[in-house]
DNA sequence: CTTGAAATGAAACGGACGTTTCGTCTATTT
DNA sequence: AAATAGACGAAACGTCCGTTTCATTTCAAG
């Protein structure tokens, strides 16, 4: 028994608590340490006592004694956890994927092909990630939650997210209208919806040229288009009012679709809160 | 120009590339410090020089020699490829999600709601990649290889799935139904479905009871079941001769569909090759 | 077999590292 | 206001690091 009345943590997560928990009784350049190492996991795993504390703004000894305070041995066995946690994890989908499609060319085996499913749509969700604008999305969402009714427009392989779309919005209450092609009577759905109105469009190359078409439509109308797209060059782009570019990965001919599956949720749910928020946005009620 | 005939690797794939290219015309020592290396690349991240000489068998030396033969100052320049491949990765999906879920509690912005979705769909792939087991893979395809048609059922969240599924199939040129409820005639139509057949069906916590008794119907007339469900007590899973388990992870109350997409054109590409390989497999022709 | 250059092993070296020490400062208690 | 214990900064210390040096071995050419 040591008398510290905690355990010292096993991980960094166990840290992140510790150090949450306990933070007003830390001592003032202490908690400086803290909080910089929390903020820099990285930072702590690559440098040195020195280097860390220089940047922190402390002293090298500092980190000694928050180490020690928490139960470690020293700055070393404190930094043992920093790099734990960055161990282990798997290399960037990038990087399994140019693997994947390097060795063997032809006879991979089935779960090859899962593997290579699997990268392609990490490496979308982590391209998304890291070109997105959050304005755009509060722009979109604006958009979308000022909206009466919300059309649904996608075909052929984005149509998958036009129907998950439905059912989330459907389920937060959210009025909307899948343009559907099934009865013949696309153009004529399309043309239902006013300014008042807002469409939500996905095509990726190569583009269904009826979903062009009737994007068109009812921007002509004055419909507020947002559109889900793969190019800056994309005809959606043109006739939309907001619009995002997804590159999402393929393998095998396919194309992943879970990073336009977040985007698209993001501004269903986006939009539900925004009038859960403001119940004026509300078209109705 | 220092005469050497390529350029310094600036990455961690260049340097990979370059080793294998000129992996013969290497010194035997030089070329099994490089082997190590790039065997255990996270090892190289933190370790130091005479750590890493002893794992692999050399003399730091070896190690300096065979930094400055690629161009580099010495060991530590080297180093820092292996390490800035770590860097800049951003944590697991797990720790991501958790940290969103944790703090602000309600409103955070819609910058937030993505991160969260695409965190929570990476999870999910991450999930799958490590609890598949490969056998089982193979054993559904070879089912659905055999199969003269694929009959697809899901509803509600999964329905996109069943939906991309028949936009796959039917570009792989794989004779596909989806068991469609909007005319009512979803019972009717998996009626059709023989032992020759093959019955594909997705369904999650709650499961809709009609895919269930659909389900049960097509396993009741000996058509074979592959299911992809959420857990082992599935009703799903008992009617089915092959099941996957898959832990989509939900954000905002809505599950990714990512893992599922994934597993899902994994066994349309899957059962294509195979028939590829083996035409005397497919039902027809 | 001789020769010479390249490759390798072993040890030495300077520098940076993590840690410890110690004197000063701060803030609370009496 | 004095006492005192903890917090803190600065410098000193010993260790281990990356690197260099140099002697030895290997191997191919003549």
């Amino acid at each position: 028994m040591d008398g510290q009345g905690f355990d010292t943590p096993s991980d960094f997560d166990a840290l992140k608590r510790l150090v949450v928990e306990r933070r007003d009784t830390l001592p003032k350049r202490i908690a400086q340490a803290a909080a910089y190492m929390l903020d820099h996991p990285d930072e702590v795993a690559f440098g040195t006592a020195a280097s860390l504390s220089a940047s922190a703004g402390v002293q090298p000894s500092t980190l000694i004694r928050l180490a020690q305070l928490f139960g470690f041995d020293g700055f070393t066995s404190l930094q043992a956890l920093f790099r734990h946690r960055m161990r282990g994890r798997n290399g960037s989908y990038e990087e399994r994927l140019s693997g994947l499609r390097g060795e063997g060319g032809e006879r991979a085996g089935n779960a090859a092909v899962l593997q290579g499913f699997l990268a392609a749509s990490g490496k979308s969700l982590d391209s998304l990630e890291q070109s997105l604008d959050p304005a755009q999305i509060d722009r979109a969402v604006e958009m979308l939650a000022r909206a009466e009714t919300i059309y649904l427009l996608a075909r052929r392989r984005s149509y998958p997210v036009a129907n998950y779309l439905a059912y989330a919005l459907s389920k937060l209450q959210v009025r909307n209208q899948i343009v559907d092609s099934s009865a013949g009577l696309s153009a004529e759905t399309i043309s239902f919806a006013t300014p008042r109105d807002a469409l939500l469009a996905v095509s990726f190359s190569p583009y269904t040229p009826q979903t062009i078409e009737e994007a068109r439509l009812a921007a002509a109308n004055g419909t507020p288009v947002v559109a889900i797209t793969d190019s800056a060059f994309s005809p959606l782009a043109q006739v939309a009012d907001v619009w995002f570019e997804v590159a999402e990965a393929d393998f095998g001919g396919f194309r992943s679709l879970a990073a336009t599956m977040a985007l698209a949720l993001t501004l269903a749910v986006g939009l539900a809160e925004a009038r859960r928020r403001r119940p004026s946005l509300s078209g109705k009620e």
